[in-house]
DNA sequence: ATACAATGTAGAGTAAACTCTACGTCAAGA
DNA sequence: TCTTGACGTAGAGTTTACTCTACATTGTAT
């Protein structure tokens, strides 16, 4: 019902040597068992998948960070974690809007490209 | 009808480090005047803002220096040049179908959240 | 003529996020 | 028992994209 690190890197993408960079810096705490080997449970594995979410979408690992010590924490922080979730909805809709518009001008800049290489080739009769 | 890189750099919003870095990566090649200072003509100006949109949706230094390459040497290079915006174009918008994954998904959580919230309080009458 | 601000080059330093190396430990199979 | 392979820690190395430092020149205002 768990993992060793290394089915656990298995099963997440995510290699070896960044699972355990991400526990230093704090974004995951699996347990040790006797012998002192982490043990990843399922519920990691979502929580891996959150965070892939959180960095896909221009998150640093430092807010990363700070949301996982709140979630550490418990439910007493539940209204916190929410806020930096509702801030970080705002930041992804303006990326999302700052893209459309580079996308549009990129398009205007294919066109332009397109009638360029006409006039080209234009004196092939 | 020129710039300094001190006032390019006010134009532009780069620092003059920056643009010497530009240079260094032959991303943009101003010409010297007689005492071995750059100027930087309007175009130039043009040409910093495609740089910043290509830099914004996520292209690499080194692929932005091909493409600065080719645009040195010349129309003959339309053709390449106006492919290597086609492919960009795909990725950008690979990129915006993934944000609005993502931002569908962190809405769903929140929503979550907002749950989780209201059930926890819910105690106080 | 002289001070001083802007510019030049070369190279070092920084920040983020990994990624790898060296070396020691431990459990399990031949 | 011996060996192998996965795991442990600490710390060094890598990549990208700047950013800054040191020091030499040059243009301009006084």
């Amino acid at each position: 019902m768990d993992y060793s690190i290394g089915e656990f890197s298995e099963v997440t993408g995510l290699g070896i040597h960044t699972l355990r960079y991400y526990e230093h810096e704090s974004l995951i705490t699996p347990v040790r068992n006797s012998s002192n080997r982490r043990r990843y449970s399922e519920k990691d594995i979502t929580w891996i998948a959150f965070i892939k979410r959180l960095k896909a979408t221009g998150m640093p690992v430092k807010e990363i960070k700070r949301y996982a010590v709140l979630r550490a924490k418990g439910d007493s922080t539940l209204t916190e974690r929410m806020e930096m979730l509702i801030q970080h909805r705002q930041s992804l809709k303006d990326q999302i809007k700052q893209l459309q518009e580079h996308e549009a001008k990129l398009e205007e800049k294919i066109a332009f490209y397109q009638q360029e290489i006409e006039h080209h080739c234009s004196d092939t009769p």
